[in-house]
DNA sequence: CCGGATCCTTGTCGATACTG
DNA sequence: CAGTATCGACAAGGATCCGG
């Protein structure tokens, strides 16, 4: 099969590269800072990205079961790999869609 | 906001890239060739998905207004442009998807 | 309070049948 | 061949509730 698709399949999405992109850019948050990111995802869909996330092993919890309070998570070495793909992602978006919206008010 | 959230509300859905690589990889694509993709995309997905590429002007047809048939979809610039993050993401998933599925398999 | 789980509504996806 | 129409299934979203 297609790597690419294999990786869409796994991160493809709307919620997990922006909660990878959020680790990754802010080290470890918590699910309350994640809950805060200015994209609004409720919580019940964190909840289970998180665990998508943690099967894939892309993310860990940084302590494993302490006192199930204030554990925040993080990026694992393989979700870190991730990095140079949200940074072209980015570079792409700056550089074509700063226009997006007034794409979208066309329609 | 954030460049990587525009760029995900745009393309950050389970077809779009999809449908972008096939064109960048293999040049432009009939509507029917685009169907007979290993992904297996519905009519209707498909036909939709196009329509917002190409108001995005990430694709656009190669033969404007010809017969209505035969004619063709390929990458604009812009969509073009695409390549490094298709390239990342293909070379992240080769070096660390290659056991997604036995992944997928441990839930 | 924090980290979720649950319920319910809404919307989007996806398969198939159908049309020019 | 290139789409459109229809409809069911399922996922997302929002609100609320619960345990520690």
């Amino acid at each position: 099969m297609c790597p690419i698709s294999t990786a869409l399949d796994a991160i493809g999405d709307k919620w997990s590269l922006l909660i990878i992109r959020d680790l990754i850019i802010q080290g470890p948050r918590t699910y309350s800072q994640l809950l805060d990111s200015p994209e609004r995802i409720s919580t019940n869909i964190l909840a289970t990205r998180l665990e998508l996330l943690i099967s894939l092993n892309l993310i860990e919890r940084t302590k494993p079961q302490a006192s199930s309070r204030n554990n925040a998570f993080q990026v694992t070495n393989r979700g870190a790999q991730l990095k140079p793909v949200i940074q072209a992602l980015g570079h792409w978006a700056s550089r074509n869609l700063t226009d997006f919206h007034s794409d979208m008010l066309k329609m």
